[in-house]
DNA sequence: TGATATATTCAATCACGCTTAACTATTTTG
DNA sequence: CAAAATAGTTAAGCGTGATTGAATATATCA
């Protein structure tokens, strides 16, 4: 068992997870007027704010100029705040607005309407363990280090 | 408990999952050059193969004309097999290539990567449990009715 | 200070994918 | 059997988003 079984069963869940939940993501997006790097920015954005363009474009794998034009449209809708940097003036400082963080938890949202009726195939016991167990998987998650480009 | 904190749990874990996922799989999709439309498409193949046209053109959110394009380009790429429906000589029936397959297969490996060191912030018990979790999180998944359109 | 590197934006161009509309082939219906 | 509906393909046109190459402003370094 260990290692591998565990690997075995994340990457089937994960699996799982996007087969189902893929369809729903891109209906959303569709009537959001999203388009997949700008749903990766604003993805990117939630989880962390002090962030200029260029990371932007490295997340996702676009030119310097791509980001900055991605960047502006989310702006220009109000998603997305962008600051002048205080500290290195030649960057901009990006960070979600309110009604960003609202679109982005409404996709997540979206993306979990395939599971409401998960809990009803799970005893109470079952329910309890997994909430556990996924508890645990998070926290070992936060805490490693966060990979970089 | 219940309901909700299963339901707040999951969110949790897939919002986790998703902002940590996203980068590499962008990377991925550039790097094997394909569109989120025609990764979608293989994901619904590989879920299950006797499917036609339309029903990519319903699940993508695209017109017929363009679930037709889209096809196209995935079976000159080898990654689908496109054959005449014999009991409906009007519809096609689409089907994932060996090639396809590996491709869908590595893309999933793709979103894995930040996982790879989870496992050892976890100790033996906890990993044990999360397998048991996940497994039934899976068949409980698997035994519900696939959601249609 | 002068030279070089970094962060971002602007402008022009280009390519890709989507839509609509027309068309073929097959099946179903009345 | 004729008419209508269904499945899919093809073609033309369009819009969006991407790229490259400059331009601008700031920062760092020798």
């Amino acid at each position: 068992m260990s290692t591998e079984a565990f690997n075995a069963v994340l990457r089937q869940w994960v699996d799982l997870f996007m087969t189902r939940s893929h369809h729903d993501l891109m209906r959303y997006l569709k009537t959001a007027d999203l388009s997949m790097a700008q749903f990766g920015t604003l993805m990117r954005l939630f989880r962390d704010d002090h962030c200029g363009v260029s990371e932007i474009a490295n997340q996702m794998s676009v030119s310097n100029a791509a980001a900055s034009q991605l960047v502006d449209k989310l702006v220009h809708q109000g998603l997305v705040q962008r600051t002048e940097d205080a500290e290195d003036r030649r960057a901009k400082r990006l960070k979600l607005t309110a009604k960003g963080r609202r679109l982005l938890e409404r996709s997540l949202e979206a993306r979990l309407t395939w599971t409401h009726d998960l809990v009803a195939h799970l005893s109470p016991e079952r329910q309890a363990a997994v909430v556990t167990a996924l508890r645990n998987l998070i926290e070992a998650s936060e805490a490693m280090e966060v990979r970089d480009a």
